[in-house]
DNA sequence: CATGAATGAGACTTCATTCAT
DNA sequence: TATGAATGAAGTCTCATTCAT
């Protein structure tokens, strides 16, 4: 949009990297605010700022337009992922960046909104495929995280009596969670660092006295 | 449908009562699992055994049919929320019980599906208003027995420096997001109930020994 | 509606006479009003307060129930019609008189709205035919009301070049236009009052002096 | 139609253009012959010989289709009429052609059929609104000859003790009454002619003997 | 006789996709 | 390549008619 006068890409960029990427970006900003089903493929046409007809150069169909996007943004979240993990942090704030990067800059357009499993649902197992995938890949990297904490005694798994595996699926889930009804981008970061935070106090490795609670 | 053979009810009822209670269940049934846009009238018909117009005669349209089942998810939801909120048990449990009978047994059929936000997005503001009165009556039910609990020495709100209404906040985004991709009721529950037994423990009341982690 | 209590009619009379009765006159209420398309057979039968259902009964069909409204009321205009030519006054006043039974009586209600054709048009035969005959004995009748006036000197046929036939044609036509737009029933009194002094006045039998006009 | 030969339109222009006329000629077909509630979208397009979703590509629904059908008639019959009232001809010749730029060409097509005011009746105020100004033109260009031909003598209007206005109102009205039921073209001209011819006499310049009639 | 719940054909409109230019 | 006019299947809703009670 605003960047199209950035130093007169040549033709072919234009036509074809700086086209995909229009309607890839059109695509996901309606999809994201309307959902699949409500958003149109004149829509995304116009706001790409091109003819209906010309989409279906690049994409041959409405679902292939949304599988291509689920591929773009999975990348996306995974490379934002590890970089998050790669991080030399302590464990809460690696674990806040490496599930903001999932929940937040992923769910936050698109799964967040009530639209991405209405094709994964049953339709295009496309979409289906490039989620597990991108699911175990994610998954490996927290547990890898929570095994690492572990080991270096930020937490103690044994006074929650769970496992990596189920502390990860935990903290994803509950993150997961801190989408629901976030009016803003803000509330969304706190909740989402609380809900961390107060999950990693109840690993604390630190002993506790008295008697067990709840 | 299971209750054909209870005694024998009135003509009436079973025309009137049994109709209305079909299209719901199969409207519940298919907007569950295929969304709002996806689910066609006449498949709600053929799924409650009837032809199309009927439909029409206990709901004057597609959308008042989605606030029906709305309101009524939303009176279940809050009527279980109650009962569990008044059983006589620890913290934990009761707020297991809680969470579960909105995120349990509502979520898990429509709103953790994607479709519901379709129409509140900015169709019904009758769908709207439930979810908003709703949504208060919870979260001051919740945060009743978080204060309850503090009261108790059950737990200790200072430790993670958080109100009662940001606890009830956290654990029902966190239970929220335990929704997610859950493949079986099961799964579902345990996934709550780690998500709660985690958030818990944070929020141990005894004291802890040796420097704050992470 | 109001004249339920009127001396306790008997059942048979109640049932038959008046239902029928209800039926037509709720049915011509609405047609003349919102048009025979736009009319269903529920708000005829809420407005003669019975079942919906019962109409059947009484009217094989929705056009049938047309039909026969539309006979009583060509009856009804006829018989109206027959009595203001039979009065003993003069020619313009009858002639009012006979056109305002026609016009007035029943375009006013139902031909005047635009809705009649709607099944003449190419549908019910049956209509169709009773118009046909209505038409050629109001004809008859006017007719011979003009010829009665130019045999009494009343008239001037020879003014005009016109027939007696012509002049029937003529005014009829004339008279149907007065319909057209009339905000009231009095306007529409006036209107076609005028229509007939005017074309009277051009069949004016005394002799004019000088040049023939336009 | 007739002009397909016309010395071969641009592609864009045949295309659009005719299409738009196409449609146009066959909602104005169908609507005069069967009416607006009962003609269909899909026999629009099937006598245009186009798909039933092209319609939507030159009017955005069924009404504006007919909103811009009653545009258009508006239109054409306001500048016939000017044109016949430009002539210089007897008040006679003058008026017939005025009066049948609206009701022949005009009411001919729709307003004699019962449909126009299905519309106007209730639904859409844009219609109402075209009609009403070109009603008030109209009857302005009227009275306008009629008060000319006063002023040259060529008619009395004390004679009927008539306004302007009033012999408008009357002339107008009786012109309408000439499409009721008019078979053929020929005869309603025929008709219209003899209407106005009668009128005119009876607004005769000139001084009658004897005592008034009727 | 009377009822009104139920039916299903048919109406208007939307929109993913195609294809001639 | 790019366009956008054209298509037609599919969706929501209405209503004349039927029929079990």
């Amino acid at each position: 949009m605003a960047q199209k006068q950035e130093k007169q890409p040549s033709a072919a960029e234009r036509l074809t990297g700086d086209k995909r990427e229009s309607i890839l970006e059109a695509a996901l900003s309606r999809f994201g605010r309307y959902g699949y089903r409500r958003t149109s493929m004149e829509e995304i046409a116009r706001d790409a700022e091109i003819a209906k007809g010309t989409i279906y150069l690049y994409f041959s169909s409405k679902d292939e337009l949304f599988a291509a996007l689920t591929e773009r943004l999975v990348d996306q979240a995974m490379a934002n992922a590890r970089k998050a993990a790669a991080l030399d942090s302590p464990f809460v704030d690696r674990m806040i960046g490496v599930l903001d990067a999932k929940v937040g800059a992923f769910y936050r357009w698109v799964l967040s909104s009530p639209h991405v499993q209405e094709l994964i649902d049953e339709k295009s197992r496309l979409s289906q495929q490039t989620f597990t995938e991108f699911d175990q890949a994610y998954r490996a990297l927290m547990t890898g995280i929570v095994e690492d904490a572990a080991r270096q005694g930020e937490i103690d798994l044994a006074v929650a009596g769970l496992s990596a595996e189920d502390v990860t699926d935990t903290l994803l889930a509950a993150a997961h969670g801190a989408e629901s009804g976030s009016p803003s981008s803000d509330q969304h970061a706190a909740r989402l660092a609380r809900i961390v935070r107060l999950a990693v106090l109840g690993l604390d490795a630190r002993p506790r006295s008295g008697a067990t609670p709840g």
